[in-house]
DNA sequence: TTGTAGGCGTTATCAC
DNA sequence: GTGATAACGCCTACAA
């Protein structure tokens, strides 16, 4: 079939290749070389580019003859269309932007990899930015607008506020920012629900018999630390259960702050167990804004002598593949980010005038770190 | 200056206004409007479209009165290029593309946040492509290529044979592979020198008075691993220190397998302690494929009651933030990527034509775990 | 349903 | 050095 649609054609294929590079004189195309256009196909097919464009963009109901030719012509010249032509002449771009505060922020890259796989199978393409301060988070979020991104997913960095600089552009493309506080009820949001990660974690705690429990909170210049820091005990008094002013403090997320955290927390109290009310004087779970905390609370409990979790009960959060290589276990909270993902391109799919704020539950993960 | 300008000129400006979407008997642009074209541009600084795509893309010698005229104009529009268009006429994307096989992965995740700081500068932006088999990244590499990316940059995956697929495209773009093994004299490679930081860590064990030295190796479906892992003999003969075949395992980047492998070393060999070649029994260093795998080595040697670096020497791999936060903190390799992300640039914008293969070495973060 | 033709915004080419 | 003009490859009214 393909060979007889080689001879010239009065018609289409004729006007068509003589619209081509063939004004060089020289075969346009080269058996296997990379770039067939869209009159090559229409002339080896023996229909119209207008035809070819509908074929291969699923504009065209039927599955007959014609589209099977198109459809074989595109295969043997190896033919992909041109994305700058289509997006100039169609406006769209079949681009994602994606910004991060980093790659190594555990959330982003999680994110990362979870995105890339479906944005590729709608043969979109992720177009990426990086930036960790809110005035690189802007730079970025100009660059990706003025490369006509279909739509932009921003995971806001700590303390950042985009509002004012996505509203200018939120009536042109859809925009998800994924966590952050400031919502504008012109881009969507989609978040993770901490404070129903909090409820999870006092109650799986409470459930479990602990009497007193403190909190290794986070500090990144964000209101949502507060707001959590303030369900913290909000849940702790829902559940009955004690803790200390003193215990609960805000501090970095790293190994080394939980280790220190933890051996004030308990050296002071060491020489005092046996006692009736020894709850009181130290916590018999902890629950930390991030699993290298309670990973370095773990490694302080250990040098300390205390068991996990037979004496203190860890709860972390994240999910980091760090949780399953702990000794015990390390029962954590995990960010539903398959979940977000699928929200954000959804979202993205529904058009600018379809704002939304979402907010997933995460999931507690337990493990060892909280019983047997 | 630029008020002047709005006075319609029977030359160039009313041409090019005539141009526009002025057709339609509407001013084309709204004063801060997403959209200027450089018609407007054109029209408002009273040159042709032409002057105004030299001088904004800097092919135009002089800064006279023209130049400063039209970036004026320029700015007052909020005028930037269509890229699309741009790259429709010139074949000059803007865009380059990053294939990694995954965003957890430490070493394409510090690649990331250090080249994409620097193709901002460049008003390049990152195309990203991610694949943790032969099969994901050879689709990425093809998805990149055809949206016409101005140069590939691929973080092979452990056991990717992509030599094939990407001298296909050797010729159109600039290709430079990070790590990974097959070499092709099309396509440029920056790779770290790991046997150059074996011989850095066997050299600074040996100097540190050690006798004897374990490696726990990395097992990853690579040749590279063999050929490290008889690196490692090689040096530890040239330093004439003892090692044992029953010693030196591969295994996975994980705390648990640090951890298992440790305690078998260590476990079977603490009872003999006193004994003259106690050296010969047990290392007195371990040289570890990853930080996370020494991590596990040193909470197994914690549990053990040996201590470190007193009674055995770490080195680590990777110089991950971990390695910072650990007790003592770790000595570990430091891969080199700003030096690789310069050079992989460097090696783009040279073109396609000149290839080269650069072999780059680490550094040697000498920390506690090592001596004091 | 199919083909024709015009134009998307930019840059390369050519005259001047 | 500048301006007019012709592509670049594709999509989509509109006409057939």
């Amino acid at each position: 079939m393909t060979t007889t649609s080689t001879t010239p054609q009065p018609t289409a294929a004729s006007t068509s290749t003589g619209a081509t590079g063939n004004t060089s004189a020289k075969p346009a195309v080269s058996s296997s070389s990379s770039s067939a256009s869209i009159t090559n196909v229409a002339a080896l097919a023996n229909v119209s580019t207008a035809t070819v464009s509908r074929v291969l963009s699923g504009k065209r109901a039927k599955d007959d003859d014609i589209a099977r030719r198109v459809r074989a012509a595109a295969e043997e010249l190896n033919y992909s269309v041109n994305y700058a032509a289509s997006a100039l002449r169609s406006d769209v771009t079949n681009t994602i932007g994606l910004i991060i505060p980093s790659a190594t922020d555990p959330l982003s890259a999680q994110l990362l990899d979870e995105l890339e796989p479906l944005t590729d199978v709608d043969s979109q393409q992720l177009l990426l930015g990086i930036g960790a301060t809110q005035e690189k988070q802007e730079e970025r979020i100009e660059s990706l607008i003025a490369r006509n991104v279909d739509g932009l997913i921003i995971v806001t960095a700590p303390g950042a506020e985009l509002a004012a600089t996505l509203e200018r552009h939120a009536r042109q493309i859809p925009i998800v920012q994924v966590g952050g506080r400031q919502r504008s009820f012109r881009t969507s949001m989609v978040s993770i629900d901490d404070n129903a990660a909090m409820e999870m974690s006092v109650r799986h705690l409470a459930e479990s018999g602990v009497r007193s429990v403190a909190y290794l909170a986070n500090h990144d210049m964000s209101f949502e630390s507060a707001e959590l820091f303030a369900m913290f005990h909000t849940q702790v008094r829902s559940y009955a259960l004690y803790t200390d002013r003193a215990w609960n403090q805000f501090g970095e997320k790293t190994v080394q702050r939980g280790f220190h955290c933890t051996m004030r927390l308990f050296g002071d109290a060491l020489d005092r167990s046996g006692r009736d009310d020894l709850y009181r004087l130290r916590p018999e779970a902890l629950i930390c804004c991030d699993d290298t905390v309670a990973f370095g609370a773990m490694v302080a409990l250990d040098a300390l002598g205390l068991a996990v979790p037979g004496d203190v009960r860890i709860i972390g959060y994240g999910d980091s593949p760090l949780a399953l290589t702990t000794m015990p276990p390390l029962t954590s909270v995990r960010p539903p980010v398959k979940q977000i993902v699928a929200e954000a391109l959804r979202l993205i799919a529904a058009g600018p005038a379809a704002p939304a704020h979402i907010t997933l539950p995460p999931q507690l993960v337990a493990r060892g770190s909280t019983g047997d």
